[in-house]
DNA sequence: CCCATCTTTGGAAACGTTTACATCGAATAT
DNA sequence: ATATTCGATGTAAACGTTTCCAAAGATGGG
């Protein structure tokens, strides 16, 4: 377990001083072309590899950036942090990987670590932006953040994301469009999550606008994979709905999953719309319809606007990039002529049902 | 965008030496209860949090792990990463992320920049162990380091794996006691990967064993979404295979998918199966039969196994875990009477196709 | 009451870099 | 030839910690 060899003795190797060596590394000050010859060479004699360590505390840079997701087993955010280390590693800046598990009390731990380290920012997505404890800490740090998937709250923080509120309104519209009147909603633990309000609250303006009664909701925890039970809950009002919206796409995988395991199917008994866009998605059959954030790129987004702000200063900023609906094989028109034309007949089962 | 307090100015602020600030952060030394108290005060009045960078250069230990994995954009690797940071996480270990897009140069790279970081050991996924340049660096660094996914190829590494040639053949050989007798593989360009040759090999002594000829055989790249042009190529053989068996589940899901657009039905008219068990595997339908690796377990396994090493001086060891075969609804019984009962027939395309 | 021991505390060096500053020689301008 | 500038290099301080060592105070046995 011998120590990496420092500059120190590539310096003497090279016979000249560390500054010179670390003249070189940096291209900074001037250096002879003979020197820099030998000091290159007794670099890669050495196997010299800079301290970043040492680099960072006498720099105060630590060239890394801090992110935070809630987990990394729901793809749409291993896609966003794909994005995130690509832009990082095209910055020449490094990650700092956490995981909150969608605790906000990991969250605020999480945001001390990182802290400690030093990242000169952080990219992170929180369970609620308007109560986060963990945004309390990191407004008091000096260090700049941006929120990912977080709706657009208070303009005071640099987020990117989209329109969660329309982009679910137009996805449950197209549902309405498609002659649905019964449409349920299952959707993740609203304590746990801005977006899993603000997608509610979609659903509910497009019934409106379509003068439809919001069908049941059922809310679900967040990490919740087997659905049958719920599947059974919602099949089992009468009159049962004809369609269901999702508010993400992993829910909704495992509603088409139940459904099938009732021995229903989809789109024939039931219509699905998930909500993500995640790759496997359409990938699956039925192909799942879906509305499309576009992962991987508001992951890079958020680190290039990172980086922005942190070389130029350039100040905190919103992105709402575009969303598109993907159409799938997972929804259809309703089957019986009645379920198309009735409309508002007053018998959709109402409220929250939690399970 | 003041500077973050530091020790010294909590020294100041408790009136007493950095020196006691140390001991009281890191509880070692003696340190009279009314200091500590004090100190502890003047803690939390400014805020500190030590800066692991300082702490870091002068104990020599940064507190992180370097993690490499090809891509965060299959599940399989998303999960093993959060798995990894579990175990870091609970181990007290920060994790440094970078990924190679399944590149050997951007491995080396990587590698590289994870040095000059100083992480303190390193747990990856590299295409090919027998041939990898970065492997070579890191077996110079005296940095201990664990692989994942990658064959347990030479005992000299600590590697936690599954027998991927067993698995592969004890999959293909439940196709075979089905009845199936043509079938057919899609493979990860096998330039690129270790494992996808391991899992071929195990397809081909299940089919030797079963007195099968190995059928078509189509090397894909290694990121390929759209199979549609593979599926047609099987589908078009005479006679045409009636089971696929693909080396990632990722290429299943794709497959299916490229069936369904030929007007294929799953498992009807071919069976499928896949390798990994990703969890939407299990979510689609049909359902997909395939070899379950225990990817968040395999990345936690890695890190405890990796901080063992560090804390303990354990010496390097291999883990292959037990993998298991989960059953789907993308297999089934060939339909045909003769696909049932023919035997080596001879009739099967051989050799390998590219595309 | 003194010496030995133990607890508590502080001073200062070190970790591996970067960089401001100083130095020195050579080249250019006058 | 001298003054000036400039390029190349070295010296040393600094970054924020930890930790060795010494010192000082407290405790207690004789």
């Amino acid at each position: 377990m011998s120590k990496p060899p420092t500059i120190r003795e590539v310096a003497r190797r090279a016979g000249v001083s560390v500054a010179t060596v670390s003249r070189v590394m940096n291209g900074r000050g001037s250096v002879s072309e003979r020197t820099r010859q030998t000091v290159g060479e007794a670099i890669r004699d050495t196997g010299f590899r800079p301290n970043v360590i040492g680099r960072g505390l006498k720099t105060a840079r630590s060239g890394t950036l801090g992110v935070l997701v809630p987990s990394l087993r729901n793809p749409i955010f291993a896609d966003a942090v794909q994005g995130m280390e690509r832009a990082a590693e095209a910055g020449g800046y490094r990650i700092l990987l956490t995981s909150s598990n969608y605790l906000p009390s990991k969250e605020v731990t999480a945001i001390d670590v990182l802290l400690c380290n030093r990242v000169e920012g952080l990219v992170l997505t929180v369970a609620d932006e308007s109560a986060s404890q963990a945004l309390d800490i990191l407004d008091r740090s000096n260090v700049p953040f941006v929120l990912v998937f977080n709706p657009a709250g208070c303009t005071k923080h640099s987020v990117v994301t989209i329109d969660n509120f329309a982009a679910a309104r137009d996805i449950v519209s197209r549902l309405v469009r498609m002659g649905h009147t019964r449409i349920a909603m299952i959707a993740g633990d609203s304590e746990a999550s801005d977006r899993s309000n603000l997608r509610r609250a979609g659903y509910e303006q497009a019934l409106t606008d379509g003068g439809l009664r919001p069908g049941p909701i059922i809310e679900v925890s967040f990490d919740s994979r087997v659905l049958e039970r719920h599947c059974r809950a919602l099949s089992s009002c009468d009159p049962s709905p004809t369609a269901l919206f999702c508010s993400t796409d992993m829910l909704a995988i495992g509603a088409i999953r139940g459904f099938a395991a009732l021995g229903l199917k989809v789109p024939d008994d039931i219509s699905v719309a998930g909500f993500d866009g995640i790759e496997v998605g359409q990938c699956m059959s039925p192909s799942l319809a879906t509305v499309v954030q576009p992962a991987e790129e508001m992951g890079a987004r958020a680190v290039e606007h990172l980086l922005e702000r942190l070389n130029s200063g350039t100040p905190a900023t919103s992105m709402t990039l575009p969303y598109r609906l993907r159409h799938g094989e997972s929804w259809a028109r309703p089957a019986r002529e009645d379920d198309r034309t009735e409309r508002d007949s007053g018998a959709a089962t109402k409220g929250t049902i939690r399970l």
